[in-house]
DNA sequence: GTCTTATGCCAACACCATTGACCTTAACTC
DNA sequence: GAGTTAAGGTCAATGGTGTTGGCATAAGAC
């Protein structure tokens, strides 16, 4: 039966698989994000992982309450790797935006966990430890509390909506995604001038630019605005 | 064969199904929304939406190629929702501004279908629609072509991301949702001062905002920064 | 060496999307 | 009205998926 997960810190046997590999939850986790990452939008499956693990499916359940389980198990890493290495400079407009790029980055990296983590809230251990330092550089930059929690929301919450909005077509099968992108030189490039003057007119720069992700720009329009509150404050 | 899908306009014997009902793209849309609603998105299936519709699962290939098909025509008629009835009053800011929180209300009345769909460019007419007005109102407004698409694809990726981001606790089961919001009051503010003190000195706002959509502030963060620089560029 | 049981494997179940072949009958022609 | 065509239904089958109950065996405790 499956139904027990043995937690990774209580587990004390090791037996190999059939085909010699020693499990763990580590090794699992890494296992499915470089699947993920190179069978790309193809997808992980139970199956899939099992035989890149070199054991059977049924196993996984040993040690996650199914696929679901693992996702998030995934997302707990996903948002540990964006804060690996980052040090603040004490610049906050820098800090944010760095920090912003690589939280968009590490979730942008494995789409398919992107989607299925973005929008929760975890409470684990990391997740805190990255409000706690945003938090940090807006009070440490002279914002009030109000300001501060005002900004960081609307910063935290763009940073995961547009990393679950671009993984979204990272996450396709390359055909969808294909025919997706294509669409603007398709489709938009086409319409008549008449019906639709506006797209006509911008139609070359729109197919240039939508296939990007809107993030970056997003971004700096936010800190815009805080820089510009700040300085307001204060003067 | 299912391979041929004959567009809707073209459509010109209306068999009925076995069960005596009369298919369309538009009853299949709505049944699959109503669907959608009632069960998750994990409870839209062919063969249930079949069941629902009294036909034959494979009777759906011949009005949508896959369920990817169905998903982009789902997203299209959100969009339509979105813009029924809507008219530009002349102010730009207040236009985007309409606009945009309509866009947001009318996935969010939706929330797992704004999850499947939000990040799929459909190409089709209301879509298509629903960019020229933006794109008309930010040239209308002034703006240069360069930085019309620029502003036009941060607005509305912003707006899609928000939507499928904010959705996603909708989407949740009540017990599930209940348990992420209250999170924040019992994971994090409980939180000791000397370990994270700039959450534990904000913790009671951070409750009181976390819960609600950061998008009306993010918009209006967005909207600010642009109305800068067009007063820039005209200065 | 013996016992317990954690942990791997196997087989099976119920679901899924999709397709090719077939058949019914609506709609068009004369 | 009779005849023809093919749209648009149905059926059956393929190969995928997550998940579970039962079983076997080796790891570790004694």
């Amino acid at each position: 039966m499956a139904k027990n997960v043995v937690p990774e810190e209580a587990r004390r046997r090791r037996r190999p698989t059939r085909r010699g590999t020693v499990l763990s939850e580590k090794l699992i986790v890494e296992t499915a994000l470089r699947m993920v990452r190179e069978h790309g939008s193809a997808g992980l499956s139970a199956r899939r992982l099992g035989a890149a693990l070199g054991a059977d499916p049924s196993t996984l359940y040993r040690y996650f309450e199914g696929m679901d389980g693992l996702t998030l198990a995934i997302g707990e890493e996903l948002i540990g790797r964006a804060l690996a290495g980052w040090a603040p400079t004490g610049r906050w407009r820098d800090d944010l935006r760095a920090l912003g790029l690589r939280i968009h980055g590490a979730y942008l990296a494995h789409p398919q966990a992107a989607l299925l983590t973005a929008s929760r809230v975890t409470g684990r251990p990391r997740e805190i430890a990255a409000d706690e330092a945003i938090l940090g550089i807006l009070r440490g930059a002279g914002f009030g509390d109000e300001d501060a929690v005002r900004i960081y929301h609307a910063y935290i919450d763009q940073s995961l909506a547009f990393a679950a909005l671009d993984a979204g077509p990272l996450a396709l099968t390359d055909k969808a995604r294909a025919s997706d992108e294509e669409r603007w030189e398709s489709t938009y490039a086409r319409l008549p001038a008449d019906d639709h003057p506006n797209i006509a007119a911008t139609a070359r720069l729109l197919a240039a630019r939508m296939p990007h992700s809107a993030y970056p720009v997003a971004l700096e329009m936010l800190l815009d605005t805080a820089e510009r509150q700040l300085a307001d404050a204060g003067a």
